[in-house]
RNA sequence: GCCCGGGUGGCGAAAUCGGCAGACGCAAAGGACUUAAAAUCCUUUUUCCGGCAACGGGAGUGUGGGUUCAAGUCCCACCCCGGGCACCA
């Protein structure tokens, strides 16, 4: 056949139209195939995809195609994180309603998706701003609500000028916003609703432990991190005179005996007793001027309340201070200060001359002198000055002190925690409406489940910010009190949109179900996901948000499983040329500026040949030029290739034959392990470097060996290129219908050893032998080769090291 | 400050178990084809020294040390870059 020029739009459009609604890569629902769930993180549809999404889902089609050639019953759908901000940040810039806009965006980024040609099934695709989908958030949280793990309070939370709606702790970044990274988040006191994730803490926690063979260690590492659980005690220091308690939460009662003072954070309840007049001023701005310098560089304050609390194990007299750098919000909000072998609380009393007292000597050391102390000691020892106790281990001392303070009821052991509960509360329009109702007489009232789901009304006025839209919405807000009938108003923040990634992998499962979020049955068959593919970023919010959604479903006895993913595999980020691609930059390549300049295929070649998948990728148009070389050199060959060759083999044939199982062998374990694709993609530019050397010289039958698997190797990475090529060799379409081939480890194999002759380590030649030649005859082979013979003349041989079909090394003096 | 990654040609990178450093690609230079250009194909391309040449020799994976017959790979110390955490008691 004469070759062919190739032409990727030609080529493209044609098998995207021919695909265009054909209801390909379904999955089967009852099939003796074993399962395969690969899912990549759905996008928020922010109207185009660009290249850094494009690396995403390369990745997991690439798996998903593969696995289904490997004969696997394959789940791999794709929906809309439809929800958020910017459908109504552009409501409020352009006047478009966010139902319109969110359309819009989702119709133009699907059309992206096939013309990358993506192998979803299209026929599970979940949209989140869809009612038939919320209505299981509202399920869901009603659910929660009965069991006490929603609950309402009024409480400091990080507030965004910018969104104007408050932000859960995990999209606070260095003090700001996650999405506006300069604008600082403020402290407010708002009524907000929250799921009680704490009491999973521990499970999360424990749960790490079961994921390490599958997850990123960094993300657990962040989890952990983010979890934060310490073991420690809670103490009570009376307050002289009134004897009110102070409990402080600390880890190393060991160190009480340190204890110099305590401090109280600046909102500690019993602060208002304590201070008055002049002094209440400065504890006010102690807390706004930490409000408003953000964590990190703040400096140590405090102020002496005048008071007094004993403390309960030496009965000394401390003074109670009150310091900016305790929190509120972890522990008890008091700590006790032992200056000498803690660096914050050394730093503090410095600062103050309160006075230090070193308790805890190293275990081979002497005690800290204190004119030559100029930092904590912060570790474990041997406890010395502190009654009875001195002269035992840290260790001990806690176990026997923390037992004391049980039995004296003034004390017990506690565990804290750095996570705090998921506040969910939005006060934004485009979201799930919370399904509540609120009564004059009977107070708060969840909806009931049949009045599911509370559709979010739609073309409402959106604009001013602190105060939902849905305030002024008078049909949705006015409502009777399905208790009493009278007169109520609907709750009106919405959900915050982490919620509805929480769970939407399990709706894949069985997205049509009118009467519950999802069949049981169908869950404990495709559940855990086998592969979940996504960005780094997502590693504390949406990951441990999706992982406490999986344990409180199971406690709601709808699934069976504990944690949602059994793999996770995170892709580093796409930049361009060197930057990150950002819309002030302009320099971000969307996908319909890549495919009409480069197609679908390149795209999907280049971002996986340029380097290994979880690290950052550069792109940059002259790589994917080399991309762009190597399909069309791939087309021609297989087009001039195709029925060519004599009957009879060839020397050829049989050199042309190991380079192509060497590469089938490379790509296969590349799936198999690690999934370091560029070498796939560089092992089959090897493999057309050697064909395009031997092709005048192949015969027939190897020919038409050569071109077919060759088309079955290049489907998970271009299918459309693999599709065309199918069809030009006048094959039954389509490819991805077809068995991966198994390679030949016979037809693999070099035919001889080339075995490296080292002298002292350094390269001095090498010879070919045949495979498994013995070491004995490999090292008098090479103590006789003529190269080598110079080298050793005198010299003495000290040693021969033979690795055997390798290398022989000799070591002479 | 603490905890993870990472540092290899002009560039993106490879080297999976301690055994030939630089596969594969880009860019560059030279050549073929062409009236010319593009496209395509061929050759060279870590660096230094010697040679007209095939070739030979030395150095070389952030820096310094170590283990080993052998180190990009293992150990110790340090430098730089990226990310995470950071008054969490």
């Amino acid at each position: 056949m004469p070759e062919k020029q190739y032409d990727h739009n030609q080529i493209e459009l044609k098998w995207s139209e021919r695909w265009a609604n054909a209801p390909l890569f379904q999955a089967e629902e009852n099939s003796s195939k074993p399962k395969f769930y690969v899912l990549e993180m759905l996008p928020y549809p922010s109207g185009t995809l660009h290249i850094g999404h494009i690396r995403n889902y390369t990745i997991g089609d690439a798996l998903a195609r593969y696995k289904r050639m490997r004969g696997f019953n394959v789940l791999h759908p794709m929906g809309w994180d439809a929800f958020g901000l910017p459908a109504e940040n552009a409501a409020i810039a352009n006047n478009r309603d966010p139902y319109e806009w969110t359309r819009y965006n989702i119709e133009n980024m699907k059309r992206q998706h096939r013309r990358m040609g993506f192998s979803y099934d299209w026929s599970r695709e979940v949209t989140t701003c869809d009612p038939e989908y919320y209505r299981w958030n509202q399920w869901f949280f009603l659910k929660m609500l009965e069991r006490g793990l929603a609950y309402r309070k009024n409480a400091l939370v990080n507030w965004c000028t910018e969104c104007g709606t408050v932000l859960a702790n995990e999209q606070v970044v260095d003090g700001c916003c996650w999405r506006h990274e300069s604008t600082p988040v403020e402290q407010r006191a708002i009524e907000q609703w929250f799921l009680r994730i704490t009491d999973y803490a521990d499970e999360l926690l424990a749960g790490i432990k079961d994921l390490e063979d599958g997850w990123p260690e960094r993300v657990l590492l962040m989890q952990r991190n983010w979890i934060g659980r310490s073991e420690g005690a809670e103490i009570d220091f009376h307050l002289e005179g009134s004897g009110k308690p102070i409990r402080v939460f600390t880890t190393r009662v060991d160190t009480i005996y340190g204890a110099t003072c305590v401090i109280l954070a600046p909102e500690h309840p019993l602060v208002a007793e304590l201070v008055s007049g002049e002094a209440k001023v400065q504890v006010k701005q102690m807390i706004d001027s930490r409000a408003a310098k953000g964590p990190g560089d703040i400096e140590k304050e405090g102020l002496f309340t005048g008071s007094y609390a004993v403390n309960p194990f030496s009965g000394e007299k401390l003074p109670v201070w009150i310091g900016n750098f305790v929190l509120m919000g972890y522990g008890t909000g008091a700590i006790m200060a032992v200056p000498a072998h803690d660096q914050r609380d050394f730093e503090f009393c410095k600062q103050y001359n309160i006075a230090i007292r070193p308790v805890v000597r190293p275990v081979d050391g002497a005690l800290a002198e204190l004119v030559t102390m100029k930092e904590a000691f912060g570790d474990d020892g041997v406890v010395e000055h502190s009654g009875s106790y001195s002269g035992l281990s840290s260790a001990e001392a806690r176990r026997v002190m923390t037992a004391k303070a049980e039995a004296e009821n003034f004390g017990k052991a506690a565990v804290t925690f750095r996570i705090k509960d998921w506040g969910i509360s939005r006060q934004r329009y485009w979201g799930t409406p919370i399904p509540v109702i609120y009564c004059p007489k009977c107070g708060m009232v969840p909806v009931p489940e049949s009045d599911l789901p509370v559709v979010l009304p739609l073309k409402v006025p959106i604009g001013g910010k602190g105060r939902s839209p849905l305030e002024n919405v008078p049909e949705f807000v006015n409502i009777a009190c399905p208790k009493c009938g009278e007169p109520a108003r609907r709750e009106t923040d919405t959900m915050d949109t982490f919620v509805d990634s929480s769970w939407y992998f399990y709706r894949y499962c069985d997205p049509h179900n009118s009467s519950a979020p999802f069949d049981s049955k169908k869950i404990a068959y495709w559940f855990p996901i086998d592969q979940y593919i996504g960005g780094v970023e997502h590693a504390i919010l949406h990951l441990i948000y999706s992982r406490f959604w999986t344990k409180m479903m199971r406690d709601l006895g709808l699934i069976s499983n504990s944690e949602p993913a059994k793999r996770l595999f995170t892709q580093g980020m796409v930049i361009k040329d060197g930057a990150k691609m950002s819309k002030s930059k302009g320099n971000v390549v969307s996908a319909d500026e890549m495919i009409e300049r480069f197609g679908a295929d390149t795209g999907r070649v280049f971002e996986l040949f340029a380097t290994s998948p979880e690290r950052e990728m550069d792109w940059t148009d002259a790589g994917a030029n080399g991309a762009y070389g190597f399909i069309s050199r791939v087309y021609r060959f297989v087009t001039r290739n195709f029925g060519q060759g004599g009957s009879e083999p060839t020397a050829a044939d049989k050199k042309a034959l190991r380079k192509l199982h060497q590469t089938l062998r490379q790509i296969t374990d590349d799936f198999e392990g690690r999934w370091h694709f560029n070498t796939s993609i560089a092992a089959l530019m090897g493999l057309m470097n050697v064909l395009t050397d031997l092709e005048k010289d192949l015969s027939a039958p190897a020919i038409a060996e050569i071109l077919e698997k060759l088309t079955l190797m290049l489907e998970p990475f271009a299918p459309y290129l693999a599709e065309e090529l199918w069809e030009e060799q006048g094959r039954e379409g389509p490819v991805f219908g077809h068995a991966w081939p198994e390679y030949d480890p016979e037809l693999a194999r070099e035919e001889e050893a080339e075995v490296v002759i080292q002298v002292n380590g350094k390269l001095r030649g090498r010879i070919n032998v045949a495979f498994g030649t013995p070491r004995e005859t490999l090292e008098k082979l090479v103590l006789g080769d003529t190269k080598v013979r110079p080298l050793l003349d005198g010299k003495q041989v000290v040693k021969v090291i033979v690795v055997q079909d390798k290398l022989v090394n000799i070591v002479v003096k």
